[in-house]
DNA sequence: GCGATTCTCTGACTACAGTCAGAGAATGGA
DNA sequence: TCCATTCTCTGACTGTAGTCAGAGAATCGC
């Protein structure tokens, strides 16, 4: 049923927390607050802008600013001016941060070591796929998709991406064009929609739903990257265009695919989608399919 | 490998707490701080000794005391003397109370809820599943095994739950007689020894290893509780119970079942036992098992 | 019955995590 | 060039979690 999930979920939290919360704990260890071992965790051993800190960390800025200030007066870190934006700040690890940063990292390791270790090679195994897949699971369950413009850089980065793939995967290749800027006048409101999935603060998924000239709504560019395949992410952004479009006042859907793209195929089959003839003239696509949205 | 569930604990442990961590705070939601609502859980509808509580949530005396009269003024609980023993104190909801901690539970649920809410049923199946599995499996990891007094009441628990299953799972039932005190003498030490399998604070297997007057050493009253069947518990406490028979100058262990324990065989089997002639008078036994501990 | 022990409570702290308001430098757009 | 905006930093707080020492009542073992 519906609730057996949830029990296990939040069952699993609770013996999660108690058994597990010792890797977080195990900063302490290291002699140095939480806060400030997160961050010289999330630092990295490249460095990173202090904002990007503050946006995936959910801080606020001016506690950040003092945990930075604290780790440079350890020496552990080094903060400097981002010589594109005088206004941003750069942080990275010094050598003796990244000794630090091993250290916790190791600590945390041996923790999760222990942890596995009464255990055989087959539940180890076992263990790990089970871990993988909830992982997988949770990271798409909070996967959020929300309506952007067609030309916002992160739009255009998505879209070029799956160009790349095309152009990868098409026997002959694949030539864009123009098609982005092209593209953009047709996702644009009233007509049309550009929507990204976003988790994690990435471009996990893209997809937009635009007005064919006889009216139909046709769903394109969409794209699902691969680090986030495997999770159902492709259907639920096929389902969402199809409600986007139905918003947008159609009531039949139609695409287009090329039958390199087998996985994308058997979704649209899944989906409720058939086949049929071809009904516009871009030379990449051999299989056109069509869906009622009434259920039809 | 070896390294690879490691890695995918300490990554799934991340991901889980950044988005699943939210179950904790959403006790921060009901306008009470974690501890006082960690603690209006823990006590639950029941009632349940101060004690009790010290030990399953790991607080400071001086501090429990101090949530505990916080929700006392709140008129969430009622706490009283032990009128078994004057010096505990008992800690029970009020009707208010109870409506809170209802309150919480509700707001917890419906997150977890919500955090399943985009995955579609297939996804939630094979979330549940995966989630029981690593739970199953870390509870597992972290059950400690150590020898006891063969007396000691939480043995004598145990192995009576294990009488009662025989008597139960046997055709003709079974009948204990003076088993328990008849064994006390023999897992004694120097020449035998009695371990108990503790997880979360619960018995979750027994066993132990005795001196037969020959001087080959047998294996006994080994069982698993029906809660913690199915993660390896039961070979791990045989692989334990050799390795002490192997400690008290052992090098061949035998033991005996009833064909009815067919789980048992099998897992003698693969452990490495060959059925023998029966070495007892056992009148309940069917099989009689030996093996070689220096791995002949 | 008496001393040692167990159990809970109080007082006095400390450290960590985080918020809020506002100042000041750098940048982008009209 | 100037005004609005972005970005970081400082100062002044608040609340939560948790520790430590010790007092006082009840109980246990002899």
């Amino acid at each position: 049923m519906d609730t057996s999930p949830v029990a296990t979920l939040r069952h699993f939290n609770r013996a999660w927390s108690q058994r597990v919360g010792a890797l977080d704990a195990s900063f302490l260890g290291s002699g140095r607050p939480l806060g400030p071992s997160r961050l010289l965790f999330e630092i990295g051993p490249d460095g990173v802008g202090v904002r990007t800190l503050r946006r995936r960390l959910g801080l606020d800025s001016g506690y950040l600013s003092r945990l930075l200030r604290q780790l440079e007066d350890d020496g552990l870190v080094e903060v400097v001016a981002d010589p594109a934006d005088g206004r941003r700040r750069l942080a990275t690890l010094t050598a003796k941060g990244r000794r630090e940063r091993r250290k916790v990292d190791d600590r945390s390791e041996r923790l999760a070591r222990a942890l596995v270790a009464p255990l055989t090679q087959t539940q180890r195994s076992r263990l790990d796929e089970a871990l993988a897949t909830a992982e997988r699971l949770l990271r798409a369950a909070t996967v959020v998709l929300e309506p952007v413009d067609a030309l916002a850089p992160e739009a255009v980065a998505a879209v070029s991406s799956y160009f790349d793939e095309l152009d990868r995967r098409f026997p002959g290749g694949f030539d864009p064009g123009d098609a982005i800027p092209h593209d953009a006048a047709g996702f644009a409101p009233p007509y049309g929609v550009f929507v990204l999935a976003r988790g994690d603060d990435e471009v996990a998924a893209c997809g937009g739903v635009q007005r064919l000239p006889d009216g139909v709504a046709e769903i394109k560019r969409m794209w699902v990257d691969p680090a986030w395949r495997g999770a159902g992410l492709g259907a639920r952004m096929l389902g969402h265009l199809e409600a986007e479009a139905a918003r947008l006042g159609h009531d039949v859907v139609r695409l287009d695919t090329n039958s390199t793209l087998v996985e994308a195929i058997s979704m649209y089959e899944h989906a409720g989608y058939r086949s049929i003839e071809r009904y516009n003239d871009n030379p990449y696509a051999r299989r056109w399919f069509e869906k009622r949205l009434d259920g039809g």
